[in-house]
DNA sequence: GCCACTTCTATAAGTAGCTGATGTAAAACT
DNA sequence: AGTTTTACATCAGCTACTTATAGAAGTGGC
């Protein structure tokens, strides 16, 4: 299965040489979003918390793609730092439900305004088509990752 | 500054609802392209040294945005695994330069084609269009990428 | 109602990958 | 020759993961 068998013509070499600098890419678009204290997974399990209310850790573990004593372990930082918090389940009292707390949603709110900023002083150097272009691939790959299966089995790759 | 001050008609909420998630999309670009030992640094730097050739570990500091006792543990740690190696410059002999190895060689050109595969496998389910879209949209993050600041200022988005 | 089994979270120990502060050797000034 | 600068390495300390394991609470058979 190569790009060449599926992509139609011309889309394939395009495509690889892009690709071939995608650690690049992703680094750079990293740096670009994550400067203040948190990392990927706990800005992403805060935007989950926010945008979806309160979740046991088992689901926020699946979602997030993450071992559970890794989960558990980013509650306890967020926990620390007044982010979250931990509420108990009187139906299960085996379950922990975390929750957001208000100076968590601040956060959130202020990364999500700044993030606008800086890409909004960006695009300022990108044509009308390009913008497009950006903001439909955006929604693809959101739509992808949605689809994707969860965990990205290691042995496929190592090969 | 805001995005709708800048993005014409129609084009700032879009773009301020896909900004929304950003976090958890990098993510699951970053599981969907690291499943190997090689961190996004690490991959990177491979990447240099495999396309640009051998360098010195100023340079290589500079270019990935890492401290340089950073770098020089990197170097450590792939030439512990066989993937690059130091060498002096006879003109200058505090200079180290990293060269890639064979094996290097090898793992990048596997990296490359497996992620191919992958991706055309995710593209499978993406039209024509979207798919043009993504790989404009990839180009111009790219020469955006290029033309950053290689330093982003971590006070800029503190507070 | 007890026992085995499963589920849910936490703890422990180890590793990678960064940071700032500091050390050391070679080169470049003056 | 002595001082300063440059290039890299080392050290201590931190975050963020991993696997293995523990422990407590719910579930089903009998």
């Amino acid at each position: 299965m190569t790009i060449r068998s599926e992509a139609g013509p011309g889309a394939g070499p395009d495509l690889l040489r892009t690709v071939t600098s995608f650690d690049r890419l992703l680094r750079l678009l990293r740096r670009l979003t994550t400067p203040d204290g948190l990392s990927l997974t706990a800005a992403s399990t805060l935007y989950r918390l926010e945008e979806f209310g309160a979740q046991r850790v088992s689901e926020l573990t699946a979602a997030e793609g993450v071992t559970q004593p890794g989960m558990t372990q980013l509650i306890t930082r967020l926990e620390r730092d007044g982010l979250a918090e931990r509420r108990s389940d009187p139906a299960d009292r085996r379950v922990v439900v975390v929750a957001i707390t208000p100076a968590g949603r601040d956060l959130v709110v202020r990364r999500r305004r700044a993030r606008a900023e800086k890409l909004s002083a960006l695009l300022a150097g990108v044509s009308a088509d390009e913008r497009a272009a950006i903001e439909l691939s955006l929604r693809v790959l959101e739509r992808l990752a949605g689809t994707t299966p969860t965990a990205t089995d290691p042995e496929e790759m190592t090969g």
